[in-house]
DNA sequence: GCCTATTATGTAAAGACTTTTCGTAAACTC
DNA sequence: GAGTTTACGAAAAGTCTTTACATAATAGGC
């Protein structure tokens, strides 16, 4: 219950401009007739049109021209209606991944600006920070923009972050990224909010955002390797700074219903795997148990013991699950193992934290419904009510989706209580 | 981000109000004078008079009279002093247990005005309910207080209990207690909030008020059963309904610590273990492994193997923890194996939650730092800052300090915004 | 083509708070 | 006992919302 520190009746004014410029943001895209917001907002109209006169000048609206027949009503004088100003306060969100950079600007509304996405030419950390420069520069020309204009900035990034100061702490995936402070570099570009964020948190949160209404909500990352982030309603939960560490969890080595020998999870067992400055590319147990490398590993050895199935060929986990799909008892029997040592490996966390809906998304996401079903029905013996499994809708995009979504939302958290 | 829908300047007032009024709860329950609550409400001190006033003339403030050299100030004119009027909204917390009730009522400062504690002379939902009415009767007669002044009502009971309506839905320690609405029949006797709650949860509660600061917790409550709350951020996480199921953990059958045979766990691999209406107690998997009857039984069991060891004379888990703490070699296997088992099945919800800390509260709590040690010595392993791993420091009222606290909770949520 | 119903907008007076300012009261120290 | 310090109370001023009334613009009917 955060309690707003009450003053004078200047707050007042502060507060009904807050509430209106909010149920403005509610009805966006759509502009808004005054009598529709002294309806939202519960305010007398003359309040609503002090309110709005302000946000004009401060440059929060738009006001359209009264066009005859343009509104809803048929009958009597045309109001004039007022819209967000996306241009307001433009923000920009970074996916910095190992081989990629995307940079991209969004306005108040939500509409992109400019996407760009830029190849890192070497892998290392230093030209990925050019990268990230060159991504970010370019999308600010493309949207016709200065740097001092954005007004928050979140920044993606694999590894594990802390993010009250933005230092990435452990980052396996780039060597030398943890030395760097993308943080640093980005506030002294930007005189504004800058939060760095690992990857999967923030692709959680478009999940969670996509998916409206879902108030605990664990969304997984599930490629090469494995991460997930925990949404509660509608914000992420961080914890004591690096929540949603799936990738780690040690599989169970018994499993009932599992009919491969266990030998094929390598190195699950082995106690110091699961140090992350172990030697090695940092991976934990789980991802080397079900990252889609080992899912294609897996199904190779499956493969060579029944030539009569096509699996050899496979090269990537998507063939696997389209050869399940097609009816390929053997690669049936793959993705069998698979999700049950998926859905062994979150049972704790489901039970503690009892989901109402568990995101896949990241490559493995087009694995289709054969892996859904195959995780849910694993998951069916949890004697409570089982989250729904789904696969995330949203494509490419996710990650940077995510970091553009909380950097609205930290502009509105501030943008609602400052005006 | 609750919105407060605003309005006109009566609303100030109402949140000025409030704002004193929380004021001075979290000076409670040193008295405050009122220079200070202009200093601590940052409003002018007219306005905070003003406050003062309304509340004295609502009930809600006590009005100390001014002694010299009472108050801080060792000059000038002395002060009039507030404070919280407790019995202005007396709330009843209840801890219904299969063999105990203890019925509470505590005023709006914490302090206790009666807490009464009824054995329940035989099993069952009739008889349980009997002795509910009475410990509640006997409380509010020791309190002298009529139940229409009772402001909230929170009740602990074992089993999963859907929150919103208030029903037990599954509660296997209890015969027939899911049949019984218990939330109908308070709120029949109550007019005001009643809230029906896990007790695992409550003492959770209990547990993250005590340790103030701690943003997430996990509180595990050990005893024959287990059950786990998370608390975040000082509020209840109950996710789709019924978070914190942690005795349903499959333990993980390999162990490369663990130097004792795993036939020791019991049907820990049978999957009908895990439906909750499956025959039996009910019991999950995890509870069968560690629970404190397991604990006595493999002690019992190696104490045979090893007639040397003093292991076998242990009639609960204390003792065993005793003996361990006491330098015997067999006993500190067995603690370790109960550390082990735990640690490994709680890994994944540390790694998704990231917990600020363990509080491991119930039967087990008397164990002591042995066990302490050992859990967070498994939990090392794991890629990030390990929680600390802690006893919960109170002793039996656990459970209804969580319910009273959610009692209050639910009191100032709604005073704070009516007044 | 004018009139009426309907909806939207603008303006002025009134009411409700908080804030500022000033004066008064009570206790302690030198 | 004078001076200092702190606390309390009341009146005037300023800001904001509310209420009430007047005005503007459009569609449809006669």
């Amino acid at each position: 219950m955060q309690e707003e520190r009450p003053a004078g009746t200047p707050v007042l004014r502060r507060m009904n401009r807050a509430a209106v410029l909010d149920a403005v943001r509610r009805r966006a895209p759509e502009p808004v007739r005054l009598a529709e917001l002294t309806r939202l907002t519960e305010l007398t109209r003359p309040t609503v049109a002090q309110a709005v006169e302000d946000l004009l000048a401060a440059g929060w609206l738009r006001q359209h021209a009264p066009r005859p027949g343009g509104g809803r009503a048929t009958v009597g004088r045309p109001a004039t209606r007022f819209s967000l100003n996306g241009r307001a306060a433009p923000v920009l969100g970074l996916d910095v991944g190992p081989h990629t950079v995307t940079a991209g600007i969004a306005d108040l509304a939500g509409e992109r600006l400019a996407v760009i996405r830029r190849a890192v030419s070497r892998r290392g950390a230093r030209h990925l920070l050019e990268a990230v420069d060159e991504a970010t520069g370019a999308a600010l020309a493309t949207a016709g923009l200065a740097a001092e204009q954005i007004t928050a900035v979140t920044a993606a990034t694999p590894g594990i972050v802390e993010v009250t100061t933005g230092r990435v702490l452990f980052a396996p995936s780039v060597p030398g990224w943890s030395e760097i402070d993308l943080a640093g570099r980005l506030r002294a570009r930007f005189r504004c909010a800058v939060t760095v964020e690992n990857d999967a948190n923030l692709a959680a949160l478009a999940a969670a955002h996509q998916r409206t209404g879902a108030g605990t909500l664990l969304a997984v990352q599930w490629g090469e390797r494995l991460g997930a982030g925990v949404v509660i309603d509608g914000r992420l939960h961080r914890g004591a700074g690096q929540a949603g560490e799936i990738g780690f969890i040690r599989p169970n080595a018994h499993l009932p219903d599992a009919h491969l020998p266990d030998a094929h999870l390598p190195d699950a067992h082995l106690p110091d795997a699961h140090l992350p400055d172990a030697a090695g590319d940092g991976r934990g147990p789980l991802e080397r148990a079900i990252g889609a490398e080992a899912i294609v590993d897996l199904a190779r050895r499956r493969a060579a013991e029944h030539p009569e199935s096509g699996l050899a060929r496979a090269t990537d986990a998507a063939a696997v699950f389209a050869a399940a799909a097609g009816g390929d008892p053997i690669a049936a029997e793959v993705v069998d193992r698979v999700a049950a040592v998926f859905a062994e490996a979150v049972a704790p966390v489901v039970l503690v934290l009892s989901p109402h809906a568990i995101v896949i998304g990241g490559g493995i996401a087009r694995a289709g419904a054969v892996l859904l079903e195959a995780i849910a029905r694993h998951l069916e013996d949890l004697p409570l009510t089982p989250p729904s499994v789904e696969l995330s809708e949203l494509a490419e995009g996710t990650v940077l989706t995510g970091a553009i979504q909380m950097a609205l939302d930290e502009v509105w958290r501030n943008t609602l209580t400052v005006c």
